[in-house]
DNA sequence: TTGACAAATAGGATCAAATCCTATTTACTA
DNA sequence: TAGTAAATAGGATTTGATCCTATTTGTCAA
């Protein structure tokens, strides 16, 4: 929790019941949940906490680098019609998804116990971040 | 467009109009589109064709492996509060995420010329397919 | 410690993506 | 070429995300 209120003062982010309550919520929970799940928890400690508080305050976090957005941002789905392996650059500002391939990172795999567990269909490397037009919007960390 | 064909009668997909129009759209394409965008470029051809069709279509080309969903499904944005170094596996049926450790993946470097071009902010592995619990609806390719 | 101000919240309204429903049409098989 | 199961159109519904504005609340400086 103190790297959280290190953070905030950081970026100057005033630190509100609701805003430690959201945090401490997703710190607690293994599942990735999205701002829907961590509202329905923190009804039963703000009764009236509003769904765009929580929604809102998880993006605030994720900009300031305080949490991360994972697979997925709440966007429409998206096809690729490339099967071949490639990988992925997403840009978090413009949201364009750039092709790269690379033969070195095609060769990757998962230790053992991970395929053993699970069923894999599709390895990808996914990298983040900001692409050439986007640059000047990087978040200053 | 040979093989779009021969996975359509494969998996038993009758070939309509709409689903040939689909694929094309979407294989011309290097934008990664949403089901929107190919919708909207098709009521050109087909003033008529439904967005519904077009999702639909595109769901049932990827459940077939005809193409691919990438970053995102849709689905509601959701969050992870660690930032250290991890990757994910994704279960396409049961739709959670696992977290999973391995050192030797964590130092994979894309190559220079991605590194010079954007700036990356955050790197991940994401692997697809079935969980434990999910094995048994693994689609039969 | 207090007062002022900028920032954050609640709650309802709006927007957009995805899915569902059903009548109609159509591709495939025998 | 006719029968049948599958696919489509189009509208309705659901749900996640965002917007708007009046009210409340942290924070900083005096």
């Amino acid at each position: 929790m103190d790297r959280f209120y290190q953070k905030c003062k950081q970026h100057s982010l005033k630190i509100t019941p609701q805003r430690t309550a959201v945090y401490k919520t997703l710190e607690a929970s293994s599942s990735h949940p999205c701002a829907d799940m961590i509202h329905k928890v923190l009804q039963k400690e703000f009764p009236n906490i509003s769904l765009d508080t929580v929604n809102r305050t998880l993006i605030t976090f994720s900009k300031v680098n305080i949490i991360d957005v994972v697979e997925g941002r709440g966007d429409p789905r998206r096809f690729d019609p490339n099967l071949d392996a490639h990988h992925h650059f997403h840009c978090l500002a413009c949201n364009k998804i750039f092709d790269f391939h690379d033969t070195a990172l095609d060769q990757i795999t998962p230790s053992s116990d991970i395929a053993k567990k699970f069923i894999i269909t599709g390895k990808k490397i996914v990298l983040k971040g900001y692409c050439d037009n986007c640059r000047s919007q990087a978040s200053t960390l």
